[in-house]
DNA sequence: GCAAAAGTGTTGTACTTACACCCATGG
DNA sequence: CCATGGGTGTAAGTACAACACTTTTGC
C-alpha cells in the first residue's frame, strides 16, 4: 500500500526519445523516422517510445535501440528530461533524450523498410516534430564534449578503424576541419592504439592501416593520472 | 480527447530534486533537509517536492527553489533524470535533478527553522536518502564543468566579490588548491573585473579589494570569438 | 604517368606551471 | 611590533598551431 503523499500527486506519461548517431563517408548521421502516430503522424520524429511499469529509463532507452538497430551493447547516455507543457502537441509527456553510437557497417538496412527509418546529414536535418531539433542539438554539444575527453569515438566502428576515417568522423562531429599531421601527432603521445598489418583499400588506392584502441593501455593512462584529449 | 494511444501507457509520479549549493567562508555548502514524511522519514534528504500538472520541469525545479529560499532568479541547470525501478522506497517515482548556485549572504536563517533546512559542507555529507548522494555527486562535476568554461560563478555572490573570495570558492569546487598568483594573472588576462573602491575589512586587517563582474566586456569576449575560462 | 589519398617533422607562439617576497593593518 | 592575510612578476616547460612535400597504387 503505497502512502498517500505520493499517489495524490498527478502522474505523467514518460517517453525516451534517442539520438542514434552513426559515421558513414565522412558524414555523421542520425537515424530518423516518419512518426508513425498521430498527431503528426509522418512527419519526422527521433526514434522514441513509452516507458513501461517495470522498466528503468536506461532499461527503455535500451529496448528503444534495439527495437530500431537490432543491436545490443550500444553505447549510449543521458541527454537530459524535457518537461514544457506543450512540448508534446498529442497530450502532456515528459520525455527523457539519449543519444547513441552505432556501427553503421553492421547496421541492417532492412530495418529501414520495417520501421520506415532513414540516416539523415546532422547538419542537413529536417524540421522534427515537437523538441526533437533541440534535443538533437543538445546532443550533439553533450557528444563534442564527451569525444573530446574520453575516448569513446571508437564506438563508432567496429573494433578497427583508419587514421583518415577516425580524422573524418571528428571532425563530422566537431564541425571543423582539423590538421592531419597535429591530430596524428596528438592521438601518438596518448600511444592508445594499435596499428595492425591490414589496411583498407577501400577508399583510396594505397591503402590506409587499421588501428584498433588498446584498452589496457587506457587504463594505465588513467592509473597514470593522465586522462584522454582530443 | 487524447489519442488511445497515448493514454494506453502508464503514468508516473514524477518528482524534482534540487541540489541548492551555497558558498561561505571557504566551504562550499548543499542545502539539505530531514525527509518529513515515510518512508525514510527524519533521513538526510536533498529538497524536493512533485511535479504537478500545469507546470514545467523548469518550473516545478523553481517552485521547489522559491519554496525553501525565498529567493527568485536564481541561477539553476537541470542536472539529469533518475528512473531506476527501485530508486524511491515509497514508489516507483522518476525524478529529474537541478542544481542551483545561491547568494548564502542573503539567506533567510528562519527557513532552516520552519523546514528543518541546513547547509552542510560538501565534503562532508551524510548518507542521504534514495540515490540522493548519487545525484549531488552528478551535480558537482556539472557544476565543476560550469565554472570553468562559463562565467556563472558569480552568481553565488551579491554582486560584489573580494579576489580571495573568488578563489576560495573556485577551490571548494575544484577540490584542488590553486595558485594564487596564476589564478590572479588568468583572471586579469580575460579582463572581466572591475575592480571597486570598497575594501572587504571582514576577513583580514589590511582588507581585499571588491571586485564585480562585467557583463557587458563578456559580451565583446563573446563576440570577438574568446571563451571564458578558468 | 597521373590523380587521389596516405603518411610524415619542424618551428614559432601561446599557455601553464612553479615559485618567494613585500605590504597593510588591527590588535 | 608582530601575526595575518593581500597583493605582485619572472622564467622554464609544455602544449598548440601553422605549414609542404614524398609515397603508393589503381586506372
Amino acid at each position: 500500500m503505497l502512502p498517500s503523499y505520493y499517489e495524490n500527486n498527478t502522474h505523467f506519461l514518460i517517453a525516451v526519445d534517442c539520438i542514434i548517431f552513426g559515421f558513414r563517408k565522412k558524414e555523421l548521421h542520425v537515424l530518423l523516422t516518419r512518426r508513425p502516430v498521430e498527431p503528426l503522424k509522418n512527419e519526422w520524429s527521433l526514434m522514441g517510445g513509452f516507458m513501461e511499469e517495470n522498466e528503468s529509463l536506461t532499461q527503455a532507452a535500451e529496448k528503444v535501440l534495439y527495437r530500431y538497430t537490432q543491436q545490443k551493447n550500444i553505447y549510449m547516455e543521458q541527454v537530459g528530461a524535457y518537461g514544457e507543457v506543450d512540448r508534446d502537441a498529442g497530450g502532456r509527456v515528459i520525455s527523457v533524450a539519449f543519444y547513441a553510437m552505432v556501427k553503421m557497417e553492421n547496421f541492417d538496412t532492412s530495418l529501414a523498410r520495417k520501421f520506415d527509418a532513414r540516416w539523415i546529414n546532422v547538419t542537413a536535418l529536417p524540421e522534427l516534430v515537437f523538441d526533437h531539433n533541440q534535443m538533437v542539438h543538445d546532443a550533439l554539444t553533450l557528444l563534442q564534449y564527451k569525444v573530446s575527453t574520453e575516448p569513446v569515438i571508437f564506438n563508432f566502428f567496429d573494433k578497427k578503424f583508419t587514421l583518415p576515417a577516425l580524422q573524418d568522423l571528428y571532425e563530422a562531429i566537431y564541425q571543423i576541419p582539423l590538421d592531419k599531421r597535429n591530430f596524428r601527432k596528438k592521438l601518438g603521445t596518448m600511444d592508445l592504439l594499435d596499428k595492425l598489418e591490414v589496411k583498407d583499400k577501400e577508399s583510396s588506392k594505397r591503402g590506409a592501416y587499421y588501428y584498433s584502441f588498446n584498452r589496457e593501455r587506457y587504463a594505465d593512462l588513467i592509473k597514470a593520472g593522465r586522462r584522454f584529449s582530443m
